[in-house]
DNA sequence: ATCGTAATGTTATAACATTACATTATTTTT
DNA sequence: AAAAATAATGTAATGTTATAACATTACGAT
């Protein structure tokens, strides 16, 4: 099982690979699924792809505005919850943003590093973590359904420079 | 080092006491630190002790408004602010509310296991996961500032009964 | 073709949070 | 004790995030 879904990636990295990575998964999982991945559907998974930081819906609003009049918060939020549903982007809560799934062929939550400096976001899916937070809460006679975890820090790029800007 | 800062508590324990604690341990702390427990902050704490579940800022600027007419918005905030920069309440990211905190006397980011059915909250600071956590982080080149972890599930108390309400 | 369902359009509003500036209260300095 | 400085609160407006409610359109199945 794999526990890095989606790694710090090298500035100036290839991106337009990513989002192709994306949308091409978002294509297979809803062929498998019999879901219509609809225009405004992918449109959105690629705006949030546009980065590899979390994305606020009404950016996505925003750049949605100026090809599609008439698009309204709704909208937005529509396909937001189809494709975290889906799995295909996840919601970080401790900024009210959403990102790109690294991984989106298995269900899962992950668990978010957030770079204070750039932004950038990498998911695990960290079964060691899981199973520990799972142990530790069922001391206390919890049992767990759904974890969130957000970690904010210094990233592999911004750490590695004196400087953490682009 | 205490793993358990607040468990989950039996309905119908003295509650009483709980919001006396809390109150008590936020006086002993501010004159520690030569800082103002005021008595809108001492109001907006025992608001937010009002139970063992996240508490919206609205809600207390409601119960507020009932004893203290002009307050607003940034009445509660504010307050919020302070007592969360002292240690004395949480925020739970994933549903923007507010919790005491279970052990006042050392600052901490905590870790929180959220009930579901009754939307209780218990609260640890267990030093395993935090080390796991930034352990693995680690391993894609990260340095953890500090970690938001929220469980959802179901509470002790809840999940020994048939049936989860009160 | 029509019917049922899924998706989107549209308007309005709810819910959460901050900015900016005025005023009052408290502490510190003289 | 008065003045100055600082901290806290009041007040109005606005910014940001998210959903409700109802109308319409597109699509797939029979």
């Amino acid at each position: 099982m794999k526990r890095v879904l989606m790694p710090f990636k090298k500035r100036g990295h290839q991106h337009d690979k990513c989002v192709d990575r994306a949308v091409s998964a978002a294509e297979s999982r809803c062929a498998e699924r019999g879901l219509r991945l609809t225009k405004l559907r992918r449109r959105v998974l690629e705006l949030i792809w546009g980065r590899h930081e979390p994305v606020k819906a009404y950016e996505v609003l925003e750049k949605l505005r100026d090809e599609h009049k008439g698009a309204a918060p709704p909208t937005v939020y529509r396909a937001l919850d189809f494709l975290q549903k889906e799995g295909l982007v996840h919601r970080i809560e401790s900024l009210n943003a959403f990102v790109g799934c690294g991984e989106p062929t298995s269900a899962h939550l992950g668990q978010f590093l957030i770079c204070r400096e750039c932004g950038s976001v990498a998911e695990m899916d960290d079964a060691e973590i899981t199973s520990l937070l799972a142990a530790k809460a069922g001391t206390l006679g919890f049992q767990v359904d759904s974890e969130t975890i957000e970690v904010k820090g210094l990233c592999s790029e911004c750490g590695n420079t004196a400087n953490g800007s682009t």
